[in-house]
DNA sequence: ACCTAAAGTCTACAGTGTAGAGAAGTTGTC
DNA sequence: GACAACTTCTCTACACTGTAGACTTTAGGT
């Protein structure tokens, strides 16, 4: 199909230098369009019109630039963690990487599972990032340093297990969807399965986002009888006052 | 350890039969001693001294090989349908997942992942089988079905997410543990991570098994001012009262 | 113009999944 | 026994993968 190699660049036109952004972008670009499987060293390469070789610049391996490509994903995430409505800002948060995973779907098992064969503190800094932010929000709101963590553990698993939930039954394009789903199901053998093919209809319409909020009053609610904001920063733990400090 | 290669089977004792099942656990233990990565066709072929080849005849590729080794290992989780008390069995089911989860860690990215690039009809039938014997169990217990699949889907998605949660701070073996998870934390910059620094020694010692089951509580009986059992089946057990559901 | 460091390329190697054709082994029927 | 039908396993080959190492080209600074 593309081989077309140097003819694009022949009358001067220069090939534009790399960069990492510019790499992990069209990396991006490349996992989003045709999946997972479709970033390979040298597919990549061909798409920047250059040597496969030439990437080993701007990500030590494969699994380097995997990293990358959900930082930069991450990367699109907005938290202000000076908001003190900390309910609502974990619910807009949510929301956010909810339509972010709806986004770029083919991320997903790499958000998912990166983190799984990497230590936390070898992690790439981006990826982080959330949640240092969100730790702060929640100490910002009053919460003990350890309190925070849980929360923020019983909210991000949550909201992790949403999106996996979601996207389990979202993957084909909404025409198709309903047909190939039933055509699923249908496969199903009806002594093993009567609870699950019943339920066609129901799975064919799904509301992500009603479902996630619903699911997050819950947890909030549920947060809110176990562990609450103190207020006041309790016995001895520095001064922690931002208010309008340096970003 | 095993690279026994032909010598075991020298005097007379003919190469053992292949069968499916033989091959999905080989390839299971390989995961489980050297990580998804070791588990290529003619490693594994190697491990059965076998043929790479011999293989394709229990698995029809490598992606189906994979769905094979979930498929066992969630075969490995019991599940009673008839328990009238439906919440003591989700917590039983959620420990005994959890615990699954610990001995086969190297399975979990395929447990969460895979299903994202599988329709749900077209999953393997092991994969299903839980999904349909909680929706036993909640129906048994007096929900209506839809009711049921909303109850499925955020306590299933409360718990993988849990799981994805505790996994990824535990990789490394417990003696090393905290040192390296140090030696990670110590790598960030002071300055845009103060607070997960400062959560060192509160990540070092995360007891899993009560986290989760304290959300397990906070979901329960989150879920149980939204919906419960409308019981108008059979007798047995005291009911909460019925709250004319949402939506 | 020169030097230096960075950026990009080429070649090569060991590994991968798997299609296709064939060989070896197993079983049933006479 | 002999033959056939069928299953199971093996061999060869191909296109593709990540990436080490040495090399060439380019860009910037003085």
């Amino acid at each position: 199909m593309a081989s077309s190699e140097k003819s694009d660049n022949l009358r001067g036109a220069r090939k534009a230098r790399l960069s990492r952004d510019l790499v992990l972008s069209t990396a991006l670009a490349l996992v989003d369009a045709e999946g997972l499987d479709a970033l390979s060293m040298r597919r990549l390469g061909q798409e920047l019109d250059r040597d496969p070789m030439s990437l080993y610049r701007y990500a030590a391996n494969r699994a380097a630039l995997l990293d990358g490509v959900t930082e930069m994903v991450l990367n699109e995430l907005a938290i202000f963690p000076d908001d003190p409505d900390w309910q609502a800002q974990l619910r807009r948060i949510a929301h956010d990487l909810r339509l972010l995973a709806l986004r770029h779907p083919n991320v997903v098992p790499l958000l998912v599972t990166r983190p799984l064969s990497t230590p936390l503190g070898m992690r790439p800094l981006g990826t982080l990032r959330p949640l240092e932010q969100i730790l702060a929000l929640l100490i910002e709101a009053g919460f003990t340093p350890a309190d925070a963590l849980h929360v923020y553990r019983a909210y991000y698993g949550f909201l992790y297990g949403h999106l996996l939930n979601e996207l389990q039954e979202y993957i084909v394009d909404p025409e198709e969807n309903e047909a190939i789903l039933r055509l699923g199901l249908h496969r199903l053998p009806a002594k093993d399965f009567p609870h699950l093919r019943a339920l066609g209809p129901v799975l064919a319409d799904y509301d992500g986002a009603a479902e996630l909020d619903q699911g997050l009053t819950i947890l909030l609610t549920g947060l809110a009888t176990q562990l609450s904001p103190t207020h006041h920063h309790s016995d001895g733990d520095a001064p922690l006052e931002q208010t309008g400090g340096p970003r």
